[in-house]
RNA sequence: GGGGUGUUAGCUCAGCUGGGAGAGCAUCUGCCUUACAAGCAGGGGGUCAUAGGUUCGAGCCCUAUACGCCCCACCA
C-alpha cells in the first residue's frame, strides 16, 4: 500500500481524473434498450462570458443529479452545449471592431459573420473548459451550438410549420426598440426602473375660442415625455366622467405644431389621475397604439431609429430625444402653455442588455401568436404532465401564461437564425421555406430577396430539448430514446424567457412536454446579499475558488444548505469548511491505509457475517439507514439535505466513533482482529465515496483509485438500502453502542475531570458484549478523560467513594475524591436533577393526558413511557449520589 | 394593482408528510492524543416576528397584523 499526502491538495487530482473519465468516455450517453435514459438538457450558456458562480451552481447541482442516475444504472445522458446569445453577442462583437478600428456596416454582413463566427470559437471553448474544471460530466462528444446545422434546421422546420399554421405572422404593431441596440426586444426583455422625472402639466386650447370647460377656453394634460407631443393625434377622456361628457367630440390645437385633435372618449383613461385627459401619442406609447386602434387615430412617426426627432419642416428635426424635451418644455412655457411642471419618479423601460430606455415604436414585425400555444403549456402542468420544483413557482408559471401576449421575435441584428422569409421584388408575394429558396413560390421569379431580420435568441433556445437530440428527424435514435428528458435545472429568472418557450414549442413540435420536472434555483449573491455584477465589481470567479480550494470543495459550498428556489449568498467561509471536510476524508483513508493488513479486500465477499461486533453492526446499520435517506433527499432533490446527511454519517459517526473503536484493535488486537477490523474499515469507506461521489467527485475518485484500484467510481453503482444490514434483531445492540458513547460523552463533558489525575474506574455490567465495548474505548477514555483504566466487577463494596453513572445494562463508578472537584460535582448533579425533574413531569403530563393516550399514535405513547421509565431510573440515581456525596 | 415569499442562535441559513429546536461561521474552555491543528474534546447562546385559531400535540396547518424581499402589470 502507498502513503498518501498528509493533506488532500486538489490542484495535482483533478485535471488527471478529469482527463481519465474522458479517456474512459464515462461521461458518454447512447441509446441502450437494456437501460433505462434519464436525461438532462444544459441551459446552454451564452458565448459572451465566462463561467460565473450561477453557472457554477448550476452545473453542481446537474452534475450531482446525472452522476447519481448514472451511478443508479440509468444511461444518463447530460446534454451540453451553447448559446449563440444574439443581441449580448453581437453587442460584444461590435465592441470589439470598434476597438480595432472596424465597423460592422462598413464591414458589411458577410464580414461581419465572419468576425462573430470566429469569436464563437473562442469563446465557446474558454466556457467548456471552465465547465469542465467544476467537473462537469456532460456528454462532450454531444455538444451542440444553437446556431450548428441541426438546431438551424430546427429553426426553419419549426417557423415553417407555425407559419403555414398561422401562428406566426407579419404585422405593423407597436414594439420595444432599443435605440443603441438597433433592434426590436420582446416585452421579456424589457427592465422597468424606476427614475426620476417630472410630470408636465400642458394647456391644450380649444379650437372654437367660445368653447369652455371650467370658465376656460383650455384644457390640461399631464405627461412625462412632453416632446412626443409632436406625435400627438387626439386627447382622450374616461367615457364616465361627467365632468368632460360635453365636451367629447370637440376639437382642440396641439401646442407649437397646429394640429386639430378631436377629443375622444375611452375606457383606458383613469378619471381619478391627474387631470383626466390624456393625450394620444399613438406611435411612442402602447396604450396610445391600442387606444388608436379602437378609435382609428392617425399614427404620426416622430422618432427614427436613433431615438431622434424626425418631423421635417421644424426647428425640432434631428435633435436628441432628451434635448428635444427641454427645447419643446422651454418654448411651451415662452408661449405659455404650460401650467405647471411637478417632479415625478416613474417607471421607465429599459433594454435588459445595454439599459438604454427603450423607446416604443410601430413597426413591421414578426410576431408568435400565444394565445393557442399558451393553452396546452398550461394544461401540461394542471394535468400533472409538467411539475415545477419548489412548487410555488407553477403559480408564477400559469399567470405568465394566462397573461400572455403575443412574442415579437424579430431582431434587427446579423448574428442569429436568419428569417426565412423571401420577398418577391416582381409579384412582391411572401416565400416561406424551411429549404433553401431561389425562386418565388408564387411566380417563379428568380428576383426575391431574404429577410434582412433575425430571430430572437430564445427562438432557437426553445427547441433546445429536442433540437440537440436530432429533431427535426423524428427517427434519429437519441431523440427517440432520450426525449422527452427528466428535469430542466434552471434559475428562477428565466422561467419566462426559457421555461415556459421551451414548454409550448416542445408540446407544439413534438407533441410531449420536454421535461417532467423543473428543478429551480435562485441566485448566488455576495456575502452582503447582493447581485453579483460587474458594475458592483462585486462579482466572485469560480476559477478563484476552484485554484484556492478545488471544484469539490466549491461544489459543497453552493450544494449545502440550499434551499430549491431561494437565493443564497456566498460565503468564502463555507467553502473553507468543505474543504475541511474532504481533508478528513481524505486523512480517514489515509489511516485506514496506514494499517492496512488485508490488500485482498473484496466488496463482493462482504456480506452480513462479517459484521461480527457490535460497534461492526452499529456503523454498518447507520451507513444502511444513511443509504436508504440519502437515496430519498436526492430523489426528492433535496441535494442539501442529502449532502448533509452523507457529512455528517462520515464525520461524525464513522470517523469521530468508529474509528477511534477501532484504534485499539488496531494497534494491539490479533492479526485476524485487525484484518477483519479494516475490512469494516474499508467497506464502510466504499461505500461512504459512492455516496459521495455525486456530490464531490474529483476527491472521491482519487481515493477510491488509491484504495480499491481496477474499477472507475464514476462507472460503479450506489450502494442499495439492504434489509440485511437493518440488524433489527440486534437492535439493542445498537443501543449498547450509543450508551458506551453516551457514558464517555457523559464523563468527559460534565465531570471536570482533573488533567493530571489518571485513576482506575470501575464498571458493573453482566453483559460480556457491553464489557467488550468498553474495553475497545479504553484508550478513548484514557486519552480524553485521562481515566487510567477501566476494571469490571461483579458488585463494589465500598461504592460510596465513587460516583456512579447509570445506564439500561451497566454502571460505571468513579472515584470522586481522587477524580472530581466535589463541589463542583454536587452542583452538577443538582442542576442534572433538576433537568430530568422537568423531563419526568413532562413525561407524565403528556402521559396523563387522556386525549394523547386515547388519540396519539401508539408508538408515540410508547415512546414515552420509555422515557419517563429511563429518567426516572436516572433521577433515582443522582439523589442516591447527591446524598453520599 | 395582482401574485409569490421571508421573519428560527451574534452572522448566514437548514428544518422533508405537525410528535422533545439544527448546521456552518463566530465566541468561550481544555488539548501539538503517532489519520487529520484544514484537527480533537466540550461549553455558552433561541418565547422559532406578533395576536388569535385548528389539534392530544404547532417552527411547520388556518386567519389577521407588522416589517422585509422578489416577480408580474404599469397610470398619461
Amino acid at each position: 500500500m502507498k502513503e498518501l499526502e498528509k493533506n488532500y491538495s486538489p490542484k495535482d487530482i483533478e485535471d488527471r481524473i478529469y482527463k481519465k473519465w474522458m479517456d474512459a468516455k464515462a461521461f458518454e450517453a447512447n441509446p441502450n434498450p437494456n437501460k433505462k435514459p434519464y436525461t438532462i438538457i444544459m441551459p446552454p450558456p451564452n458565448i459572451t462570458g465566462k463561467l460565473h458562480m450561477g453557472h457554477a451552481l448550476d452545473i453542481s447541482l446537474q452534475d450531482t443529479l446525472i452522476r447519481y442516475k448514472r451511478m443508479k444504472g440509468f444511461e444518463a445522458l447530460w446534454q451540453p452545449g451553447t448559446d449563440h446569445a444574439a443581441i449580448s453577442t453581437e453587442v460584444k462583437v461590435v465592441d470589439k471592431l470598434k476597438a480595432e478600428g472596424k465597423d460592422k456596416r462598413t464591414l458589411g454582413r458577410e464580414g461581419f459573420m465572419k468576425e462573430a463566427w470566429a469569436w464563437k470559437e473562442k469563446y465557446e471553448s474558454n466556457i467548456i473548459e471552465q465547465q469542465k474544471k467544476m467537473g462537469a460530466s456532460c456528454d462532450w462528444s454531444k455538444l451542440r451550438f444553437t446556431m450548428d446545422e441541426g438546431c438551424s434546421n430546427a429553426v426553419l422546420k419549426t417557423f415553417k410549420e407555425l407559419y403555414d399554421k398561422g401562428l406566426i405572422y407579419k404585422g405593423k404593431r407597436i414594439i420595444n426598440w432599443c435605440p443603441v441596440c438597433h433592434t426590436t426586444i420582446s416585452d421579456a426583455e424589457v427592465n422597468y426602473e424606476e427614475q426620476e422625472g417630472a410630470l408636465y402639466h400642458i394647456r391644450y386650447y380649444f379650437e372654437d375660442k367660445n368653447v369652455t370647460i371650467n370658465g376656460k377656453n383650455y384644457i390640461v394634460v399631464a405627461t412625462t415625455r412632453p416632446e412626443t407631443m409632436l406625435g400627438d393625434t387626439a386627447v382622450a377622456v374616461n367615457p364616465n366622467d361627467e365632468r368632460y361628457k360635453d365636451i367629447v367630440g370637440k376639437f382642440l390645437i396641439l401646442p407649437l405644431v397646429g394640429r386639430r385633435l378631436e377629443i375622444i372618449a375611452d375606457e383606458y383613461v383613469d378619471m381619478e389621475f391627474g387631470t383626466g385627459f390624456v393625450k394620444m401619442t399613438p406611435c411612442h406609447d402602447p396604450n396610445d397604439f391600442e387606444v388608436g386602434h379602437r378609435h382609428n387615430l392617425e399614427q404620426i412617426q416622430i422618432l427614427d431609429d436613433d431615438a431622434k426627432i424626425t418631423f421635417s419642416g421644424s426647428k425640432y428635426d434631428g435633435m436628441d430625444r432628451v434635448e428635444c424635451r427641454k427645447v419643446i418644455v422651454e418654448d411651451l412655457k415662452e408661449n405659455g402653455f404650460v401650467e405647471k411642471i411637478e417632479a415625478y419618479k416613474h417607471n421607465v423601460g429599459t433594454h435588459d442588455r445595454c439599459h438604454t430606455n427603450i423607446e416604443p415604436m410601430v413597426k413591421d414585425q414578426w410576431f408568435v401568436k400565444m394565445e393557442p400555444l399558451a393553452k396546452p403549456a398550461i394544461d401540461a402542468l394542471k394535468k400533472g404532465d409538467l411539475k415545477f420544483v419548489p412548487t410555488n413557482f407553477e403559480n408564477t408559471y400559469l399567470h405568465w401564461l394566462e397573461n400572455i401576449k403575443d412574442w415579437c421575435i424579430s431582431r434587427q441584428i446579423w448574428w442569429g437564425h436568419r428569417i426565412p422569409v423571401y420577398y418577391c421584388d416582381d409579384c412582391g408575394k411572401m416565400t416561406v421555406s424551411d429549404k433553401e429558396v431561389h425562386e418565388c413560390s408564387h411566380c417563379n421569379s428568380k428576383n426575391i430577396h431574404q429577410d434582412e431580420d433575425t430571430l430572437d435568441t430564445w427562438f432557437s433556445s426553445a427547441l433546445w430539448p429536442f433540437s440537440t437530440l436530432g429533431w427535426p428527424n423524428v427517427d434519429d435514435e437519441k431523440y427517440k430514446y432520450f426525449y422527452p428528458t427528466n428535469v430542466l435545472v434552471t434559475g428562477y429568472d428565466i422561467i419566462f424567457f426559457w421555461v415556459i418557450r421551451m414548454v409550448f414549442s416542445g408540446i407544439e413540435q413534438t407533441g410531449k412536454c420536454p421535461f417532467d420536472e423543473v428543478l429551480i434555483h435562485g441566485i448566488v449573491r455576495d456575502n452582503l446579499g447582493r447581485k453579483m455584477s460587474k458594475s458592483l465589481g462585486n462579482g466572485i470567479d469560480p476559477l478563484d475558488i476552484i485554484n484556492n480550494y478545488g471544484a469539490d470543495a466549491l461544489r459543497l459550498a453552493l450544494l449545502t444548505g440550499n434551499a430549491p428556489g431561494s437565493d443564497m449568498r456566498f460565503y468564502e467561509s463555507r467553502v473553507e469548511s468543505a474543504r475541511n471536510f474532504l481533508n478528513k476524508v481524505w486523512n480517514a483513508t489515509r489511516f485506514i491505509m496506514m494499517n492496512d493488513t488485508n490488500d485482498t479486500f473484496d466488496v463482493n465477499k462482504i456480506s452480513e457475517v462479517c459484521f461480527e461486533r457490535l460497534e461492526d453492526k452499529w456503523i454498518v446499520s447507520k451507513l444502511n439507514n444513511t443509504i436508504k435517506e440519502v437515496t430519498n433527499n436526492i430523489e426528492k432533490y433535496e441535494l442539501g439535505i442529502a449532502l448533509e446527511k452523507i457529512q455528517k454519517f462520515i464525520w461524525e459517526e464513522f470517523c469521530d466513533w468508529f474509528i477511534e473503536f477501532k484504534k485499539n484493535i488496531l494497534y494491539s488486537g490479533d492479526n485476524k482482529e485487525k484484518s477483519n477490523a479494516i475490512t469494516v474499515l474499508k467497506f464502510v469507506l466504499y461505500n461512504s465515496l459512492k455516496l459521495l461521489h455525486p456530490f464531490c467527485p474529483f476527491v472521491t475518485e482519487e481515493i477510491f483509485d488509491n484504495l480499491f484500484g481496477n474499477e472507475l467510481l464514476i462507472k460503479s453503482s450506489f450502494p442499495e438500502y439492504s434489509e440485511k444490514l437493518e440488524f433489527s434483531k440486534e437492535e439493542t445492540s445498537l443501543e449498547y453502542v450509543k450508551e458506551v458513547i453516551t457514558s464517555i460523552r457523559n464523563q468527559r463533558a460534565e465531570l471536570n475531570v482533573k488533567k493530571e489525575r489518571k485513576p482506575e474506574i470501575i464498571i458493573l455490567t453482566s453483559d460480556d458484549r457491553i464489557k467488550d465495548m468498553y474495553v475497545l474505548c479504553k484508550d478513548y477514555i484514557l486519552t480524553l478523560a485521562q481515566v487510567k483504566n477501566i476494571s469490571f466487577m461483579e458488585k463494589i463494596d465500598n461504592a460510596d467513594k465513587y460516583i456512579t453513572l447509570t445506564f439500561d445494562k451497566s454502571t460505571i463508578y468513579i472515584p470522586f475524591e481522587e477524580l472530581v472537584d466535589v463541589e463542583k460535582e454536587k452542583l452538577r448533579i443538582k442542576s442534572e436533577i433538576d433537568r430530568v425533574s422537568s423531563e419526568i413531569v413532562r413525561a407524565k403530563g403528556m402521559l396523563s393526558n387522556e386525549r394523547f393516550v386515547s388519540k396519539a399514535p401508539k408508538e408515540k405513547v410508547d415512546l414515552e413511557k420509555e422515557k419517563l421509565q429511563k429518567y426516572e431510573l436516572m433521577l433515582k440515581d443522582l439523589e442516591s449520589t447527591l446524598e453520599r456525596l
